[in-house]
DNA sequence: TGCGATACATAGTAGTTCTAGGTATAGCTG
DNA sequence: CAGCTATACCTAGAACTACTATGTATCGCA
């Protein structure tokens, strides 16, 4: 299945900031996480995460810092910010509303009189 | 709140498509009914939509004929066609992979040991 | 010593989108 | 009937964004 251009767009950051919510990652390990969590659903390539990982630093979201271990490649690790759990945060929520408004026109013609309320969907 | 413009430029397809899925409709009315559905969240402009739906008849998602009563106002109604039909059920496939993965991502953390699978998220 | 994987980076094009403006009419109010 | 608001549709072009293509460098392995 190829995930189309705007829903790449509009899940990078709060793939990115969740990762970062969990720990410390670095671009390259970021690339294959994603790939794999998606089941490659989600094909991400290094010229859409790095300028994302900088923009995302110079708001405030995240910091970074290089690491240039004696016997092995540097590597620029990043971790998340308050300001950047903050803006993960308002990112769920506004998926919530989003997919919440999504379930309510597809579930309109389906199914009207199942009461639905998903489990993991609360506001951060 | 307000939702990001990458979120927006996501959804809005799938909830036309979606809302034409129940049944034919106008701009001016499709306008109305997101701004309703959503609860006021998604604001969405004329100058969203039509460009969207020229679109997405482009595309051949959907049809549109002109209604001119007598006494009323001139209206351009939409219709989804088969095609438009096949591409919403794509739409809400790649949104629940999509969903998953986020919700792979943000369980990570908080929640390790619940076994989650959400109604109403099936691929059509 | 040559290749594939790891690891990071960005210039510039190619593309999209949203603002701002335009047209027109119905219906209400004074 | 003049003026206003809501309804109803449309688009040019500026303003913005993102992706392709390319570049650098090192490690491990055969």
């Amino acid at each position: 299945m190829h995930i189309t251009k705007d829903l790449v767009a509009a899940s990078a950051t709060p793939l990115v900031l969740g990762i970062l919510a969990e720990g410390q990652s670095y671009g390259y390990a970021i690339l294959k996480q994603v790939n794999d969590l998606s089941g490659g659903h989600l094909e991400w390539t290094d010229g859409l995460l790095y300028p994302l990982l900088h923009r995302l630093e110079r708001l405030g979201h995240v910091q970074s810092s290089w690491d240039s271990p004696p016997g092995g490649r540097r590597r620029k690790y990043y971790q998340i910010t308050d300001q950047g759990r903050a803006e993960l945060a308002e990112q769920r929520a506004q998926w919530a509303a989003v997919v919440e408004t999504l379930r309510g026109v597809w579930n309109a013609g389906a199914a009207p009189l199942r009461p639905i309320t998903a489990p993991g969907w609360g506001m951060a």
